[in-house]
DNA sequence: TTAAACAGTACTGAATTGGTCCCATTTTAC
DNA sequence: GTAAAATGGGACCAATTCAGTACTGTTTAA
């Protein structure tokens, strides 16, 4: 099927709402659970992997809660992907020292190291800004034909 | 993790094997299993799929086998990956028509359009040709920069 | 001192994926 | 005409990954 998990959509929906929240202060597990209506213990799961990949900064104690670490402007969907599925590697042999030993002499993997760059891009240009404030998205072109459908 | 599947990874490997045998005549799937290492029962499934989406032709009984319906040219990857593991659909509900509650106002859905059309773009301008003969990719540029990586 | 928050880790059940098996049908060689 | 070699079409099981839960500890401020 080719998509991104579940978690990954819902840290998403959760950062939209923590930077909306923003203007004010901090927000907490608890007030995130009851307004995105995701279970309390994924919310805490999601926001502790965003936290250890610097996604997010956290404030422990009596008023404690999460803020983000950058501006929204600055947070985009890669680092959000990533944060929560580990690096954007779209084969096997992109991310680990594989043998390969089944594609004879690699044609294949120049190939996938442009898509996948393609696709990192795609989604890094994608911020928390443009989310909660419904910036239309970036012209992309491939090969000099423009591409972004709709 | 964020990758293709294997299947769709040995699919791609198994029609560059056709598509090089293709100078002479159609191939069996023993014969791919044998070339391939892959295992005869998967290389025999994962050619179904690819007849049933029309990227191979087949031809039954004693001196059957398969070939490419269209020219290596002509055969890319985003259909060869949509073949194995349907739509390329990057959310839940780009595939579906979901309710999508969590999301209060949609503001996410128009740039998961974008984002999902400029992968399969990725995809598809990549052909079997390209995978067999080490042609380099094609020049990619998001918002007027240049993205292709190496 | 206590309550409210985050920190860390381990575990379980569900869903998907990868891989196998079996039998039917088609075609050709002998 | 028959047997062999190929595809066609299911159903099925095993292994991995993913989603979700539980528990216990630490920090901070009222
Ligand atoms: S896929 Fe890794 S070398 Fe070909
Ligand atoms: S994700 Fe489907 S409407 Fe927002």
């Amino acid at each position: 099927m080719l998509r991104i998990s579940k978690l990954s959509d819902y840290a998403i929906v959760l950062l939209c709402e923590i930077a909306k929240a923003e203007r004010g202060e901090g927000t907490t597990a608890r007030q995130l659970a009851a307004t995105t209506q995701i279970a309390l213990p994924t919310v805490v799961k999601l926001l502790k992997m965003l936290k250890e990949d610097g996604v997010l900064l956290s404030m422990q104690g009596r008023n404690g809660g999460y803020r983000l670490a950058r501006r929204p402007s600055e947070t985009n969907l890669a680092v959000i992907i990533e944060a929560v599925e580990g690096p954007i590697a779209l084969t096997e042999c992109m991310s680990e020292e594989l043998d390969c030993q089944i594609h004879s002499k690699c044609n294949t993997r120049p190939h996938w190291v442009h898509i996948n760059a393609a696709f990192r891009q795609a989604l890094s240009v994608v911020t928390l800004n443009d989310l909660t404030t419904g910036t239309m998205p970036v012209p992309v072109t491939l090969g000099g034909v423009r591409v972004a459908a709709l």
